[in-house]
DNA sequence: CCATCTTCCTTCGAAATCGAAGTTATGGCG
DNA sequence: CGCCATAACTTCGATTTCGAAGGAAGATGG
């Protein structure tokens, strides 16, 4: 979708513009020339128009959406022994989201092969008939060198270092195909849900902890590791070394592995983050007592990372999010430590995405490659 | 400067571009249409022909500069006690700075006043005549709201919280009026003495710590007070109240203020950042075990940073920022503590735009106000 | 020193975009 | 109910921008 149409087309499917007028607002053409473009777009299908919006003092917009048939996303979120599955419209809606299990540990090429099977699996039971797939796209529980889509120096994903994700995806489909870290995808997610924010964190607490920065309103990405605050060093009595090799990282501290392990030595049995959680809504005093430690120690981190870039909101997300303690002793290590200017009007609250937000996300970002 | 014809002025005044070519590449425009308004742009007497640039292969470019008649930029850089001025034309290039004694605790009225009638002296004495003054601006030593140009809870400004310091300065020139933080001021400097980094942290150290952020090229401002480091929490076995009421900031550590005052105690006379810097090279023990200790404490604050955003370089300026120790220390906690993704091709090193960076960021940053 | 390749820049008709002036639809208000 | 203010589009001639072709100037390499 070249020039014009496509920015026009990226406005409506992100969710930017719904009529016209805002598409001129937005875009920055003149509405002349937006309706000329638009004529074009419904023309070929691509957009169509729906009803009347709501009035603001004059007369009412002609909605514009796009077609259910203009195309659809496959995309992906790889876990350790799970994957979560999606088809979505080019708006980004989901079709379709499915969990299956899979071991990453099984390697990058099985790995990726059968996730190319089940997105063909979904489009033969879930896809209308007739609406082309446009991009696949899918989310790695580790560092993605975004040039290159590759994996770079992952720390729990065996046989996956340099693997060329990207371009193995891309033999099986020819198409835009995007490789990024999930928290990244997580954050992108989370982005569209937070309109207003020009500048947001999103923190994945599940085994590990992750994180995903949103600055004005585009994924930052560093070098490729940008949101990394696993390994910080935290103020702690004890003195733990981690798999990186440095001593008292947060993550031996506060990530869902580390509490499971806790929970384990105590005779407590625990296999994933879910079940740190129900620990903790059943009243368990071990299980909430180290929940609320780790939300200390992750809002303390946050504190010096929240007066450096000021972030509009903090979102918490995660298999570990759920827990009330969690999020509670994030906000009272933030709002106690940092600048008065930093914290006025600083919300920090859970997903409003949910589970699915970097599928979401996913999708955020591949229409940018789709429509571009 | 409406339109087009702005964004190919601002390309040129930033030295983004030397040559109708560059501008065609740069700007998106068709080339054809490039020559069109760069034309206009001669005639106008804005732009202006400079003999031909180097040959890439093929014909040599002729070279096209600002006209050092298009306009002058007024700047200043308040500290406590001084100020630097100077005059810029609109490509930045300054035909003179001056240092003035200034005292800013005198309050906002006397003291932008006192700015104002300093600048007329300058125009006075060193303003080609004709040349019409475009735009003036300050860096203040504080939190600067970037909307409204007030100066917000400052800590060493008795006097200036809220005071409406653009409106002000607006009051003497009817001009773009930039307000803005000192040490955001220097990171807009040093982003044009690094045009191949895209995200960029640049530490003020003098009396206070300061850090100005670019992100993606772009000075990252958040709510105003992004940046702020001086008041992390750092790692220490005594107990120091910081002025903002915690415990063991940063800033009552590795300060200028706090080195100068353990200098003092100790029966070492000092008085200013500066006279620190020279006891280091005239290798007094105290001094330099004083600055090695900041440099680690910096250092290790630093590294949070560097893993959470990966930038391309760390540059240290301010009056401290000749202490070789410190700078060295520095570099050390980043390399030791970081992740070696983030590490990789990462740059630490002192200002390339030397004591005048913060006049040229006044400059980069005015010229998008000016030209807008 | 001559053919050839690059790169820089201009020319000119075709195409896209603009913008000012309409047209259509709607809410609010006396 | 009728008038007015407001907003969402349309129409259409004027303007800007594009892009293909070509000229100008210099590098390269025999």
């Amino acid at each position: 979708m070249r020039g014009a149409q496509g920015d026009l087309l990226r406005l409506v499917a992100a969710g930017h513009a719904e009529s016209r007028a805002e598409l001129a607002r937005l875009s920055g053409l003149a509405a002349s020339s937006v309706s000329l473009r638009v004529e074009e777009l419904i023309g070929s299908g691509l957009l169509v128009e729906e009803g009347a919006g709501t009035s603001r003092g004059g007369r009412r917009p002609r909605r514009l959406r796009l077609s259910p048939s203009a195309g659809l996303l496959a995309v992906a979120d790889l876990g350790a022994h799970h994957a979560r599955l999606g088809l979505l419209d080019l708006s980004g809606t989901p079709l379709v989201v499915e969990e299956r299990p899979c071991e990453i540990a099984d390697g990058p090429e099985a790995t990726i092969d059968w996730m190319a099977a089940a997105f063909e699996d979904l489009l033969a039971a879930h896809g209308p008939p007739g609406v082309p797939l446009r991009g696949v796209g899918t989310g790695i529980p580790g560092p993605v060198d975004p040039a290159t889509g590759r994996v770079v120096a992952p720390s729990r994903m065996p046989g996956w270092n340099n693997f060329p994700v990207a371009e193995r995806l891309g033999a099986h489909f020819d198409l835009p195909v995007l490789v990024e870290n999930d928290a990244n995808l997580m954050a992108a997610g989370e982005a569209r849900a937070w309109p207003k924010c020009e500048t947001l964190m999103v923190l994945k607490t599940g085994s590990g902890i992750g994180c995903g920065v949103i600055v004005n309103g585009a994924l930052h990405r560093g070098r490729g590791a940008a949101g990394d605050i696993s390994h910080v060093r935290v103020r702690s009595d004890s003195s733990v070394t981690c798999s990186c090799g440095h001593d008292d990282c947060l993550e031996a501290y506060a990530s869902g592995a580390a509490l499971m392990s806790v929970l384990n030595e105590q005779g407590i049995e625990v296999r994933r983050p879910a079940d740190v959680v129900a620990l903790v809504e059943d009243g368990v005093p071990e299980a909430t007592a180290l929940v609320r430690n780790a939300g200390r120690l992750i809002g303390e981190v946050l504190t010096v990372l929240v007066n450096f870039i000021n972030p509009d909101a903090i979102v918490v997300g995660g298999s570990l999010s759920p827990a009330e303690p969690l999020i509670a002793s994030i906000r009272a290590a933030v709002y106690e430590r940092c600048l008065p200017l930093a914290t006025r009007d600083l919300e920090i609250s859970t997903t409003r995405s949910g589970p699915d937000a970097a599928l979401l996300g996913a999708g955020s970002l591949l229409l940018d490659a789709v429509l571009a």
